[in-house]
DNA sequence: CGTTCGCGTGAAATGGATTTCAAGGGATTT
DNA sequence: AAATCCCTTGAAATCCATTTCACGCGAACG
């Protein structure tokens, strides 16, 4: 490997100099062009090992989420590598699989590398511990969830707002009874979501003397497919089952949806609306309306954010919220639409 | 931040026999449970980046994949995540979006960063150029297509077994006008499956006194779900239409059922059997059967053979194949099963 | 004309771990 | 008792780029 020694001496100048030039310090513009061009002659690239040493800082930031096969996620990496590649920022991408002991490793790997910043979904709000990071004054970001205690910036998605949405949606539809399958109890992520269905239940329940929202309306389960589809099952074994439900996030849904099946009400005999989007959603007959979540956009910020902190930035602790948007997917929607026509 | 330095003073030894302590060198017991102890209480942890540079080797590997929403590419990348973590190899990952720069940039990244090796997946079998990692005798191992003119382990997948199996299948449900739909003309995956379609048909064709394949059932389109639903169109628009149609990736799976939803012949009247499991299938109303990918095993192997080389080993280039599984998921499959009834 | 300022330059220090080499000490062999 | 050997240990070199510091030269100023 040829390295910038190599180059000093074909060209006749100091390392130094070599340096220089490539990292824009003031050299005269005839030496710099043949250091320039002894370099490309020599295929030298500067060695990024050393070049980490010796600034003590890599020019890498991580990004740790918890499920690469969910599309949240990956698209939300996409965000991220497009707005870092904007300053020359190489991601990596880290898996820790819900999992906080390898989401540990991670982060003690993030800080061995000493990578430039680090962007993390946290796996748990409560158990993710990221002062190995701050210990070390490393930029982090957190997105999606802010783990308790931590002292970043954050981007986060406005669940509340997205669940009134959502609610208010199903609603208009003409959905009375609906239901609504939450994630973990104490998931921030998934009581936002709920506070905002029932925010918009108890409101319409008063305005039209409906009387008091059922509390088996209300099931919690784990923000996997299984969970969604036990849960959905619940609700379907009620003595009033629901004729709607809104489902915290997607892969529930995609479980509330297989149980719908079993059961042969699909939608839009029973309303199903999710909560980020369901991959390939428009494989799902009829199609399925859903709260967007801004999954690329919360990379995009938060990469943004980063990049701020990594220049050195003194600004104090900020949190963006980013809105949700409903998707409408239905093209005859509500429960009339199938509904009524089974009645004849 | 703690140097070996620091405990090596601490600890009244040599910043050596610190290290030696940590990397398996000969120390008396007692002073090694001296120096672990000392660096417990100081909080020690080798600085990754100094290590690297030292030993010209970082404890990393690349992994290089051409669309990370694709869960092909995310299953595959777990399977090497699982097999490295062994090794207490980390894994990072790069998405190069398909795009030959994007990816060549990455490749000089790792190169850089003087990662132990890097598995990729080639962005196009003839322009993707691995002789930046070569040329440092950097251990390389290709999956699922294997760049022209490289000289590196590889890890495939039977794609012509893989296709005589799905048209074989086809043919055995009792579809008889099968068409397919191929990917780019050129990429070997591609390719190999269309071979292993046109081997079955001919055969039956011999067999049953069928004529030729008819030229216009076989399409290409470019692996992507928008290729694939134009390719479905096509086919549906045709004099004697196909009455299913092996589709080469799950993409473009994804596209053809749609196009068959707007044309009212959704499976099982038009028989579909797709390459590579497709996303959430068990949301596609029916089950579709498809041709199982080894994605995961494909990204274990493909770590083991990396790390055999990393060890050093002397072995002779090797090509591993892996087999294809078919998936069988119609509850009552064929023709017969709807189309039939709607005759009545 | 002498001083100051500014700029370009190279020598050398720096970052932190690994590894080679030589030396020292204890045990074993002759 | 002397010679040999093996094992442990620390000093110092090494990996390579960046950056500080000091030097020297030419221009500008008093």
């Amino acid at each position: 490997m040829t390295t910038i020694n190599d180059v000093a001496r074909a060209a006749g100048v100091s390392p130094a100099t070599v340096s220089r030039v490539f990292n824009g310090g003031r050299v005269t513009a005839e030496r710099a062009e043949r250091v320039r061009k002894t370099a490309a002659e020599l295929g030298f690239s500067p060695n990024r090992v050393a070049r980490s040493l010796r600034m003590q800082r890599a020019s890498v930031i991580g990004l740790i989420i918890p499920d690469i096969e969910n599309p949240f996620f990956t698209s939300l990496a996409r965000g991220v590598e497009d707005a870092a590649q904007q300053t020359n920022l190489s991601v990596v991408l880290c898996n820790t699989d819900e999992d906080v002991d390898k989401e540990r490793r991670y982060l003690e790997i993030a800080a061995a590398e000493q990578m430039a910043g680090v962007i993390v979904a946290a796996a748990s709000r409560n158990r993710t511990d990221l002062s190995v990071l701050e210990g070390r004054g490393m930029p982090v970001v957190a997105v999606d969830r802010r783990p308790r205690g931590a002292s970043v910036d954050a981007v986060m998605v406005d669940n509340q707002h997205g669940g009134e949405e959502a609610t208010a949606h199903l609603l208009r539809s003409g959905y009375r009874r609906i239901a609504c399958i939450a994630g973990p109890e104490g998931a921030s992520t998934s009581d936002d979501r709920l506070a905002g269905y029932r925010a918009v239940m108890r409101d319409h329940l008063r305005e039209t003397d409906g009387g008091a929202l059922p509390p088996e309306y209300v099931r919690h389960a784990d923000f996997r497919v299984e969970g969604g589809r036990s849960a959905m099952r619940d609700l379907l074994a009620l003595p009033a089952p629901p004729d709607a439900v809104f489902v915290a996030n997607n892969l529930m849904t995609v479980g509330a949806l297989q149980a719908l099946r079993e059961a042969g009400t699909e939608p839009p005999r029973t309303g199903v609306l999710s909560f980020g989007d369901v991959p390939w959603a428009s494989l799902v007959r009829p199609p399925l309306s859903t709260v967007q979540l801004p999954s690329y956009d919360l990379g995009w910020t938060a990469a943004g954010l980063l990049q701020e902190r990594i220049a050195g930035t003194e600004r104090p602790l900020q949190t963006v919220v980013l809105r949700t948007a409903l998707q409408v997917r239905e093209s005859t929607s509500g429960p009339g639409a199938q509904g009524g026509a089974a009645r004849d």
